[in-house]
DNA sequence: CCGGATCCAGTGCGATACTG
DNA sequence: CAGTATCGCACTGGATCCGG
């Protein structure tokens, strides 16, 4: 892994590839990959419950998925469902009605990511209760070291 | 799922859960919930990152880590990395030595995260081209629909 | 070598109001 | 209903200095 790609700091990369492609791979790891764009794109709160919500609960309006993804603002709902439908991952169907339904729903491209990205949300929600544990025993072990003596 | 919690604003969970937490679950969809905050804490481009290198490379010193991670500031590697002790999913040991030597790996609990993380490390290592392609088609597409006529 | 503390610019993000 | 535009604050996160 990490075989490394051209590395050059623009998006260099035309849409097709040929075969070759698949002896280079794109390193995360690496600052000024264009993968690493791409993953620090997708590595906040809101993109990744919104394509946990999309692949748990399938396809969502506007307002559904503001429901569903409790606590995140229009603004940054809008921002965020736009980013993943620029990047493929997801579609975005507008109903040519009135009043207007857009349905936003994966892309064969996204499921596969958001199938991954809801293995993280079942974990959390499975092992919440034990990193609260851990963080209460680290917080009491910093702050009740230094009231003794 | 989604059976709900006791969804108290505050921090409520002591540690000792007893049985019942069984039937009950955390919602990582839910605003309030502890989990939630868990999630959040998680999900930012760095901690992920950290735990992936963590998970692919073995433990390793500050130094190391920082190395690995390119492009992650000292401050926010210390921060990141702290936080992630405290959540009880890495450990931080410190050789008492001269140059002091501090090495991170994960835990039991972490391991089972990061494993997951890693898989989406992964997944953009493999995929990020063809995001990039629907990027550029995107961008493409809006740019290229106005100038004509 | 590890990392805590401080300073400060940049911006993420929420609140609000307006459009189609 | 879905989305854009503007404002403003708070927080992020990098640079730097310092201490163990």
């Amino acid at each position: 892994m990490v075989t490394k790609v051209s590395l050059e700091t623009g998006p260099v990369y035309p849409g097709a590839m040929s075969a070759q492609q698949q002896d280079m791979a794109f390193d995360v790891f690496a600052a000024f990959c264009p993968s690493r764009e791409v993953f620090a794109e997708l590595a906040d709160k809101w993109s990744l419950l919104i394509l946990a919500s999309l692949y748990r609960v399938g396809e969502q309006r506007f307002s559904e998925l503001q429901r569903s993804v409790s606590g995140v603002s229009r603004k940054m709902l809008t921002q965020s469902v736009r980013t993943l439908e620029r990047d493929g991952l997801v579609r975005r169907t507008v109903h040519p009605e009135v009043p207007p339904r857009v349905v936003y729903d994966l892309l064969p491209l996204g499921r596969g990511l958001a199938e991954r990205v809801a293995t993280i949300g079942d974990w959390v929600e499975q092992n919440g209760h034990a990193v609260i544990a851990a963080r209460c025993g680290f917080d009491e072990a910093r702050s009740g070291g230094e009231t003794g003596s």
